[in-house]
DNA sequence: ATTGACTATTACGTAAAAGTCAATATTATA
DNA sequence: TATAATATTGACTTTTACGTAATAGTCAAT
């Protein structure tokens, strides 16, 4: 990091994604890296940003959805029908997102099972491990 | 269900998916249901694998992760590199669940400002909603 | 006899999210 | 100043998980 700037590369390396995604952010409008002439200058906020970006993908969210999210931050819409469409997706993500906790608290458990199964082969063929 | 049989249209109807999405996870070796002729008949057994399949699907697994994962309870590795392999994989497949779980919880927490944000603005909007 | 609901197969199509590659700058540093 | 490292755009390709015809067989009810 110089000048309070982060490269690209700088970015794709802690975050373990590639060059095209973080230029593939941009193209769908997600970021906006400031330049120096043709190079990508990205700001601390541009990296918390990429956070919350990776954050979103990880639990399943498209690029749409994501944008959707980051343009409500930027400026909530002021009319009330917008509002309350606003709040009723709100509402429909909280429960999607609620169903995939459960699905992956019983996904953890069942991977416990699937641990102590092997344990126990184990403890059978070779003895000590 | 006639007969302890289930048609491939009841449990689309169930499950919220089509035909070509039962179809094709057979293709790709999820299921493996009976037929009679050329038809399809499910078993009670095959519907609680499809509703696991589906849980998969909704936590973000590939096609090819939730084969695996049939595969090891249908015949658990009897090799013990293939166990600490299997073991290894379960951990790290926990680790990233985990890590899910708080990408959710998080999310989830934003939303709830989200939703805060919203009701402060219809409060000063439109004072009756 | 026909209509409607359901089923099948084969095959091409598609959207999302990048990966890959080529050709070309720019920059750093030895 | 050479040369390696890093950057850019643009175009094409790939993978996943189905969607969407097109075509046709089965069966019950009208």
């Amino acid at each position: 990091m110089v000048d309070g700037y982060y490269s690209i590369t700088e970015l794709t390396r802690e975050f373990g994604v590639s060059t095209r995604t973080l230029r593939f952010y941009e193209d769908e409008g997600l970021i906006h890296p400031e330049r120096r002439g043709r190079t990508r200058l990205f700001r601390a906020a541009d990296r918390r940003l990429i956070m919350e970006i990776l954050r979103g993908r990880r639990i399943g969210f498209t690029i749409a959805e994501i944008r959707e999210i980051i343009q409500v931050y930027k400026e909530p819409p002021g009319e009330i029908g917008q509002l309350k469409l606003l709040m009723k997706r709100v509402d429909e993500k909280r429960d999607e997102l609620r169903q995939k906790r459960k699905d992956i608290d019983d996904t953890l458990n069942e991977l416990d099972n699937v641990e102590e199964a092997c344990l126990g082969r184990l403890a059978d063929i070779g003895v000590g491990t």
